[in-house]
DNA sequence: TTGTTTATTCTTTTT
DNA sequence: GAATAAACAA
């Protein structure tokens, strides 16, 4: 099949089996790829590239391909540039928001919108819904911000603009929705602003109502590609179909057992439905596993099986049978963590590297016992995800004052910035100026730098006149394009923003100091290495790049995320934990048979991650809201065959640990799980006659009542509520009361 | 107007 | 338990 005349041809190159093989090489038309789990799919996607350019002459620059995230874009046009010896800087890849951001800033102009928009992450989004329901005098008890900004996301992500929600029969909450969500859009477009959604949808209207310009993207984008399709939403199916729908040379990959985006607005029958929607496409199933020992498919397979939503295909494996899978019971949501803490100590001592095993928990909240017991052991580890450098107050606060300059319009983050650090405007200045700026068409900030701006009864006039100058002159230097991390080191100095957290003095404010230099620089390297862009694409990148995206793999370090975030990844070694009914799957989808079966499929990503071994784990009882609750396993584990796993309870756990087979270096580790044993004796024998409701005299105080207890063993504080009125917390050790 | 305390809700998951 | 909102004092 290969000419002779390609000779050091890409698929020389590329090890692939014959499916593989067939759809990288599959010439033209609509295609799509069932890849299950750890089948070579971003092989096949990289090979597909490689190949377009290097066999089929097709310019990198002339080719789309939308990844799920930018760090996979950036790895696989490493990997096309090292198969084809081919510069790809044109070439267009990356996530579906950065790609749309991409042509936005090009073709603003057609809807609306100037260059230097701004985008709104979810944190702008919420507080612009907020304003937004207040204007509209919404209570917020009936109408939740957060289930409204859901809502009109929803509404996004389907593509279905305010306009032809007008008129539809709706009940209460959705005729007050449509207000919102049109009040909102306007508001966006008035700031000049757009939020995640607005990427997607906004170019699809660009492209559906400007023919010249859809014309001009069709011709330029010879071949689309998509992977992850099972994730892609309804707008962004739109796009891709716009752009396909003349040359129809459109490849998608993707697993619709894998589609655990639904609550974003991921829609599976885009892929499902694939056939239909592209006449005369030709699929591909790759069901050979590379990836897992036979055991581990064969419990990710009866896992999954009980999905009545999929299409039909069963992954299989050349590898050996491997380790049983097994499933961990532990006391509590601390045994697990110090368990799972052994456990990994233990494999470390035995050589394995650290950065082969993972933990992948269903919730972010999950990670911290995990950090600390890793942490006293010594081990290295990563936590992907969490709360991320660019959400920080102090970042945010500094980008909000880049944002303005950048963009004037961007109200939202004027309103952020306008009293941080405090100087003087409050509820009233505010309202005044939202007021005048209203009656004037013009933003926050164009009418708080309009000298001619009266302020009447208003005490934070001083205040004002100094963010205005303050803004004139950082206007003025970004005019005359100083260094971006010069115009930041001004802005801190000159707002007084340093003297706020130096004056703080706290252990807090001195990480946000140095959180704020960690900014400064990296905006400096950026500048340095983008000299030809501007402020406006920092932002954009900094506002587009995911948690994973500043992941790197690294040999020593073990890997903590959630199951989501664990997507296309593979270790050695896995741990699920917290497989419990309430947590996976989540409580809050119990009623819903769909969301289980996005739950299940989570279980499923998880379980397909691990190559070599793969652990699940429960505890019989877990602290959640600061109570402690009863667990039970997942749902999910009995469909499961017992046969397919080896299931360990307590007793058993113990029998394993105390086996006198453990190397020598151990003494650390052993020396604290002791300390941590007794914390446990410590709780059940010493603090727990304590319980919130509890009578007591103290020594000193009275008659009192135990209002709250948190914490465990000499950790465990407890709150009093005296006769006198007054409450005091204490330590439950060291409370002194009186019998009775 | 600011900073404190208290009450309430809250968490899934993320571009 | 933690973050946020409301309530309250200065």
């Amino acid at each position: 099949m290969i000419s002779p005349f390609a000779p050091a041809s890409v698929l020389s190159k590329v090890i692939l089996n014959n499916v593989q093989l067939e759809a990288v090489t599959h010439p033209e038309g609509p295609q799509l790829v069932f890849a299950g789990a750890g089948t070579g799919k971003t092989r096949v996607l990289t090979a597909k590239i490689a190949y377009l350019v290097e066999n089929k002459n097709i310019l990198p620059g002339h080719i789309f391909a939308a990844t799920f995230t930018n760090k996979a874009a950036r790895e696989m046009q490493r990997r096309v540039e090292d198969l084809t010896a081919i510069s790809c800087t044109g070439l267009w890849i990356g996530t579906f928001h950065s790609l749309c951001a991409r042509i936005l800033r090009r073709e603003a102009g057609a809807i609306g919108y100037t260059p230097s928009f701004s985008i709104f992450d979810a944190d702008d989004q919420l507080s612009l819904v907020k304003k937004t329901a207040k204007d509209l005098k919404l209570d917020e008890r009936t109408m939740p911000p957060r289930l409204l900004l859901h809502s009109i996301s929803k509404y996004k992500n389907a593509c279905i603009s305010p306009r032809e929600l007008e008129g539809k029969q709706a009940n209460f909450f959705e005729q007050e929705l449509i207000k919102v969500y049109s009040a909102y859009q306007k508001s966006l477009q008035r700031q000049q602003a757009m939020d995640f959604d607005d990427l997607i949808t906004n170019c699809v209207y660009l492209l559906r109502d400007n023919d010249e310009t859809l014309q001009r993207y069709q011709r330029l984008f010879k071949f689309v590609l998509v992977d992850e399709y099972q994730d892609t939403n309804r707008s962004q199916f739109y796009l891709v179909k716009l752009l396909a729908q003349a040359h129809r040379n459109i490849f998608v990959v993707g697993d619709d057992d894998q589609s655990i985006y639904g609550w974003r607005g991921a829609e599976v029958e885009n892929i499902l439905s694939f056939e239909k929607v592209f006449q005369g496409a030709k699929i591909f199933k790759l069901e050979q596993n590379y990836r897992s020992t036979q055991a581990i498919l064969n419990f990710a397979n009866a896992a999954i099986e009980p999905n009545n939503c999929r299409a039909a295909k069963r992954l299989w494996s050349s590898r050996e049978t491997g380790d049983r899978v097994v499933v961990m019971r532990y006391r509590d949501d601390r045994h697990e963590a110090d368990a799972i803490g052994d456990s990994i100590s233990r494999a470390i001592g035995g050589g394995v590297k650290g950065g082969d095993i993972a933990i992948l928990f269903r919730t972010n909240a999950q990670s911290r016992l995990f950090e600390e017991c890793l942490r006293k052991r010594r081990i290295p580890y990563v936590l992907v995800g969490g709360t991320g450098f660019y959400e920080r107050k102090e970042i945010k606060d500094c980008c909000a004052y880049l944002r303005l300059l950048v963009n004037p319009k961007d109200d939202v983050s004027c309103g952020r910035i306008l009293n941080v650090p405090s100087r003087g405007i409050g509820d009233k200045a505010r309202e005044i100026l939202v007021e005048q700026a209203g009656r004037t068409d013009r933003s926050i900030l164009e009418t708080l730098l309009d000298e001619r701006t009266e302020y009447t009864g208003i005490r934070g006039v001083k205040g004002i006149e100094d963010l205005r100058s303050v803004f004139s002159l950082l206007m003025e230097l970004n005019a005359r394009h100083e260094p971006p991390q010069e115009i930041l080191k001004e802005m801190l100095t000159l707002t007084g923003y340093l003297d706020m957290l130096e004056d703080e003095g706290s252990e807090e404010s001195a990480s946000r100091i140095e959180n704020i230099s960690e900014l400064t620089s990296a905006l400096a390297s950026w500048a340095q290495e983008n000299p030809e862009k501007g402020l406006a694409s920092f932002l954009e990148e900094i506002s587009l790049v995911s948690d994973i995206d500043k992941w790197n793999k690294s040999e020593d370090t073990v890997n903590c995320m959630t199951l989501h975030c664990a997507k296309g990844l593979e270790f050695k070694t896995v741990y699920i934990v917290g497989c419990e009914d309430g947590i996976l799957p989540s409580r809050q989808n119990f009623d819903d048979e769909a969301k289980i079966e996005e739950e299940r499929r989570l279980l499923y990503v998880g379980s397909t991650r691990a190559m070599e071994s793969l652990v699940i784990a429960w505890a019989d009882q877990r602290w959640r809201f600061g109570s402690i609750m009863p667990g039970a396993p997942s749902r999910f584990l009995r469909p499961i065959p017992v046969e397919l796993y080896h299931f360990s309870d307590l007793s058993a756990e113990v029998d394993i640990r105390e086996k006198p087979t453990r190397p020598a270096a151990r003494e650390p580790a052993a020396a604290i799980r002791r300390s941590s044993a007794a914390d446990f004796d410590d709780f059940s024998q010493e603090t727990v006659h304590y319980r919130v409701g509890q009578h007591v005299v103290h020594h000193l105080y009275g008659q009192g009542e135990i209002v709250n207890l948190s914490g465990f063993g000499v950790d465990m504080h407890m709150t009093v509520k005296f006769s006198d009125g007054s409450r005091r917390r204490m330590m439950a050790q060291f409370a002194k009361f009186e019998q009775g």
